[in-house]
DNA sequence: GGCAGGAGTTCTGTTGACAGTTTTCATTTC
DNA sequence: GAAATGAAAACTGTCAACAGAACTCCTGCC
């Protein structure tokens, strides 16, 4: 059961176990292995990931905090069951968000930062194209993130960050179409029209506006209700 | 050293000691008897509270992730010290925030909810006439965090809370004249008005400009240069 | 057949102890 | 007198073990 050899806790030691413990079990929530609901075992984790349950605790309590995991005491944690509305409530927040950075940068940003996001603008332009939704997927995060941080602050940059990583909690199955992502990528020129224009309001409506279709998008997909494998006999669920 | 008794752990085992510990070390932090840059010394909290290091390196962590504390690998935790810069940050994130609150609340409050609001603002009101600062600054919280609760999401409630916390880190001598206290005052009637028309661009629009009204009243404020009173041999600060 | 009750197991919350790193402080050297 | 050196102390990171709560599953009862 103690899978220890492949991980790579055991080489580093300039940082502590548990944000490298962190790091794994976020990977593992978001690439599904942990789904929704399953819970999360401190001792099972402890063992396989060959550490003992103190940073695996400390990681566990970190995620609680950024908003992946639900802990109940004396229950445990586990990893979120995001709603249909919660999940709305978070677009909806991050259109804020997007908003707030965008205004803020439309008064400030350089021509290398203008550059580098009518870069990734034009790289998503041939993805999409190109039906590529992986690779369209991939610069679609990078193209905001790098957003956030030209216009945000930190905190903002990490909110953002948390508040999207929740969504992968229900946005299972994406697959999307190429005229979804054309339709996205306009979007993201209009924020960059905005942004060249030196306009903070316009800059601001494009990016919010831009979120607000995302969130149309998210609704217009068919919802993956889980279909559990249940393969193992996983004793407990996440309550409520 | 130890003062053990007068403490509210002992009594209740229905929550963590962890989550108990952290409630400690937040207020101790927010009344300033932990100053920014001090260290947070987890053989020393943990005597003093009466626990072990378990509960009180989780609630730091959990502090660190707030924001209200800095952590660096081997060297420990810290009280946060926020700069200026970042503290217009934050007032930027808050108008973000209380904007995207108000603005789902226009369309939405109940007769309910708009008396409960008016009747804080007359409650302030009565405050500010009487030269009342703490019970305008502890109603004007209220009235922020009631008006994020109706409008916002669980995760905005959170994160506006928390930020609203970073701020008294260099919020010290906010010593409020009346006018001021009338200034903000009249700003909370603007939001309420927007909301009980019904008008959330409005309501928005004045949520954000009274939060840029309060930035403007901080930067009015001199500046509280910790002047730090070094009665004990303090070992180490924070670096940087 | 379904349901209440209780022993056994599992797991979390907490504690105390050990190892390694960082800091402190006295001593030496220039 | 100031900088460098090295030993001692302090503290963080980690681990292993214990107590108590929660869950599971079996048994007995209706």
């Amino acid at each position: 059961m103690a899978e220890i050899s492949a991980s790579p806790l055991h080489i580093v030691r300039t940082q502590s176990l548990a944000s490298l413990v962190a790091g794994e079990l976020e990977r593992m929530i978001l690439s599904g292995e942990l789904p929704p609901g399953s819970r999360l075992n401190e001792q099972a984790l402890a063992a396989r990931l060959g550490v003992s349950r103190g940073p695996v605790r400390e990681a566990v309590r970190g995620l609680d905090r950024s908003g992946l995991v639900v802990t109940v005491v004396n229950q445990g944690s586990f990893v979120r069951q995001l709603s249909v509305e919660e999940a709305l409530d978070v677009f909806d927040l991050r259109a804020a968000l997007i908003g707030y950075a965008c205004e803020r940068l439309a008064g400030r940003a350089t021509k290398e930062e203008l550059e580098e996001l009518s870069r990734l603008v034009r790289e998503m332009d041939v993805a999409a194209e190109a039906d590529a939704a992986a690779q369209y997927f991939a610069l679609n995060i990078t193209f905001h993130n790098t957003l956030m941080s030209m216009g945000g602050s930190q905190r903002a940059v990490r909110f953002y960050g948390d508040l999207g990583k929740e969504l992968t909690l229900i946005r299972r199955k994406g697959l999307v179409a190429p005229e979804r992502m054309r339709e996205s990528n306009g979007e993201h020129m209009a924020i960059l029209r905005g942004l060249l224009a030196g306009d903070a309001q316009a800059a601001r409506a494009a990016g919010e506006a831009h979120i607000r279709g995302g969130k149309q998008r998210f609704l217009a997909l068919p919802l993956d209700n889980g279909a559990a494998p249940a393969t193992a006999p996983r004793r407990r669920q996440q309550p409520a």
